[in-house]
DNA sequence: TTGTACGCGTTATCAG
DNA sequence: CTGATAACGCGTACAA
């Protein structure tokens, strides 16, 4: 294993200007820097986390805490964990994941979380920087604008010519679900629309029945608050025999990987992983350099499949 | 942070004896044990693992590496991720998520592969211990048992009256592919039934076509190599007016997610996570203590759903 | 059976 | 601007 001692050496130097062209080059001579960035690539030099991790006292490893339920897990939390392990790693961190409500705070400098409800945030208020994936008022979190989001959509349908635009929420009461019912519902409301909004449990079938029920009438409109609610609207209205997407038109939310499988396939408000995962990282590193920062809302991005024009 | 010294003292030893209690107890007697033990738990000591790599020269960090375009995960990873930490975490090893075919050596002891294809085995030829999921013939990997899947799902179409099984299979070269069509024709074979097996490429819209195609016959039976196969072969079959699950019948296989989100739910041939990842940390914990270890197949689980009786 | 001395790779501190 | 020294927490080798 080549060491900073080894690099040293062959540059002719001392290992503390080593580590200081690597932490603090502006504290070095241009002419030395260069020598030493020569060693290192010569040698192949990396820094070995373990001995910077004794010395700066920390751990250099994230915890990564999934609060949802295992068996729930959506599959776009493999993509968000690939993202944020790809930012942590440019600042040589790694990234530990847990699906466990412990926060044991063992060889580890910080936590990102996702999947928290109301009932979990007393237990958020730990010794260490915590990011969390979800607005939480009071914490510091990083979420997609969901009010946008669905806003975007319920604007989508007016623009292209759907009379009658209806909502299908959850039936939670947590602040995402709350906020994409309001991005529909202000919509509206600013168009001089009539709203219709309907909450229920997240999966399919509860989405299927409803709009069985309800028999919407050809130039419908549909927002969901999920893509898998979507899912459900989209075969029932199949059922129904409405043909897509000149007489019904579905928007749905999220955006990872569902909207791929439907048939058609599905519009849908898609939350930006990659970007959230660096704006997690990013208020994550600042927190531990001291700094205060605020929670950032990201926009999410429109994504055209075939259940709408 | 307590450390080692601090249990020493509050237990009136040298920290080399508490070392031992943690790492060789035998070498310690009885009553020395429990004084530290109790210190232990009195402080709330925890080892600190940078220590740790510093004196073994080892890193505790494993780098999962995930070879599939990323825009293809399947779910199953998050829930595969999950397992592995937690086998690691159990020998005091962390996980770090890579996607990259770099094989970077960097802060890491050994790597965990998924999705590796042929043309990846060459690469994978390290200085240090590997161990892959999916079958690699040359290298130690751990597998569902892909036939016996496959068989298990054939006979169980079978010994429930459908009369006619055939197989949607896989248009790619790979063992699992492979595997999971001869378990289906071996099975035929032996109940000396007529074969007809078809490969396409993995989306729901090839099975959907194929199927509607061969306007199966009332009593037939499907089984499929994959979930995504089996969704499209459930929408032909609705499509044609064949009922579930006495008109058709159609196995999966992987049983992570999406067999749950389909309509009719799917029996499918469940890969069992879990103790796929815990044998993949023991193969690679044993390689690290430089014992000799062979591949292993796991067998698959059966999960009955609604898509046959 | 227990303790002492040293080294692992890195960085902060202080001296030059 | 650069170098020597000590320290981080732990484990091996050796001594007692």
């Amino acid at each position: 294993m080549v060491s900073l001692n080894d690099v040293a050496k062959t540059a002719h130097v001392s290992k503390m200007t080593v580590s200081r062209v690597l932490n603090h080059p502006e504290l070095v001579s241009l002419e030395i820097q260069e020598d030493v960035q020569q060693a290192i690539l010569e040698l192949g030099y990396v820094q070995n986390r373990a001995g910077r991790a004794l010395a700066n006292k920390r751990h250099y490893n994230i915890a990564f805490v999934l609060l949802d339920d295992i068996a729930e897990i959506e599959p776009y939390y493999a993509h968000l964990l690939i993202h944020l392990t790809d930012a942590l790693r440019h600042h040589g961190y790694t990234l530990e994941v847990r699906h466990d409500r412990e926060f044991d705070l063992t060889n580890v400098d910080a936590f990102l979380v996702s999947g928290a409800r109301r009932s979990d945030i007393e237990a958020l208020h730990l010794p260490v920087p915590v990011v969390i994936y979800g607005m939480e008022p009071g914490l510091i979190s990083v979420d997609s604008d969901n009010a946008v989001g669905t806003a975007m959509a319920t604007e989508y349908l007016i623009n292209h010519g759907f009379e009658h635009v209806m909502y299908l929420g959850l039936a939670i009461n947590e602040p995402f679900a709350l906020n994409r019912e309001t991005g529909y519902r202000q919509t509206m409301l600013k168009y001089g629309l009539p709203i219709e909004a309907y909450e229920l449990p997240n999966n399919e079938c509860a989405a299927t029945e409803l709009i069985t029920l309800i028999n919407p009438a050809p130039g419908t409109g549909i927002v969901t608050a999920t893509d898998r609610l979507a899912l459900g609207a989209i075969r029932a209205s199949q059922a129904l025999g409405l043909s897509f997407p000149n007489e019904i038109g579905i928007i749905g939310f999220d955006g990872i990987y569902i909207h791929k499988l439907s048939s058609p396939t599905l519009t849908t408000i898609q939350q930006p992983l990659g970007v959230i995962a660096n704006t997690m990282v990013k208020l994550l590193m600042a927190q531990l350099n001291g700094e205060t920062v605020a929670s950032e809302l990201i926009t999410p991005t429109l994504v055209i499949g075939n259940s709408t024009p």
